[in-house]
DNA sequence: TATTGTTATACTCTATAACTATA
DNA sequence: TATAGTTATAGAGTATAACAATA
């Protein structure tokens, strides 16, 4: 188990605590989120394995598909890693096939990342598994459950500042 | 960046990928829990810096508070950490005085493990700063949208398997 | 001089096996 | 022999600095 899985259970664990000691209501929809959290990564890693895919290429793959002529440290930027980290992050996506590095004729510094047929298509069956995953997930609740939870899950990211398409609330780790 | 909370956002990017891509309605639940969980985990973290406290000693402090005479075996099983990784973190939280070893009596392979003065007080500061976190993290809810999002969590965590006292979800990976 | 990609390196967390002391 | 705790060690993941090529 790693360590931020680890972190969640801890949170689990405390805030469970809490609601006991302090006799209120157990709503504890933080620990919820932290618990639903870790299941849906946790599950979501297991279910691409099919794929010999790490969780961490899925978004990569994501990325480099959506911005066109997409250099390692635009990438490394977005996502918060390091561009050292980067390179094997690339490195192991190339291995596999699914990217190609070609060096820009502009400059020739950068290299623009391209996905290959085989990228393509793999990025094409992830999407179908998420969406199974998106559909397991929430296989307990009702359409309309699922339209109120995700509004309600909306209002905190609004609220707490975080933004869907820039994640910066994750940078600073 | 810890490669958990960058699979929860690798996770995001691809739902979000999906949602577009089918013209699907936004309601992305499982990608604003997996982003909302790695936030809760990741403001938990930062709040109890304060306490010279990782989050993974904070649900050790409290499992040992919650079972008596709880030795390393046990907590180890409990957390789903291996034997040897528990002797480190043990051995962290002796290091800061917050728990001791006390070799059974009954049984001399035991060590059981309690919390002295420190770690008590240590624990109650802990349950004061989740209590702020929760308060926090649910700022842009209602009392009673905090109760609706806490009955649907515990709706997809029912359904889902997960019970809360035991997160056997999280053992196998 | 500044920037992109890269390598080298150290540090932490995780995983496996072997050891000790008890039973 | 079996179990609790421990140690040693190898493997990942992460972070920092330094380097070569290019601008």
């Amino acid at each position: 188990m790693n360590d931020c899985l680890f972190q969640l259970i801890s949170l689990s664990w405390l805030l469970t605590s809490l609601m006991e000691s302090r006799k209120q209501q157990p709503t504890g929809a933080a620990f919820l989120l932290a618990q639903l959290g870790a299941h849906a990564a946790d599950r979501f890693g297991e279910r691409i394995k099919r794929l010999r895919l790490a969780p961490r290429h899925a978004g990569i793959l994501r990325i480099i598909a959506k911005i066109p002529s997409c250099n390692q440290r635009t990438l490394a930027k977005r996502l918060g890693v390091l561009p050292s980290r980067m390179v094997i992050l690339i490195d192991e996506l190339v291995g596999k096939g699914l990217v190609e590095r070609k060096r820009s004729t502009t400059d020739r510094r950068h290299s623009v990342l391209i996905l290959t047929r085989r990228g393509r298509a793999m990025l094409e069956k992830l999407s179908k598994l998420a969406a199974e995953h998106e559909a397991d997930l929430c296989a307990g609740l009702t359409a309309e459950e699922r339209n109120t939870l995700a509004a309600l899950g909306r209002k905190i990211v609004h609220q707490q500042g975080l933004t869907p398409d820039v994640h910066p609330g994750y940078r600073k780790l």
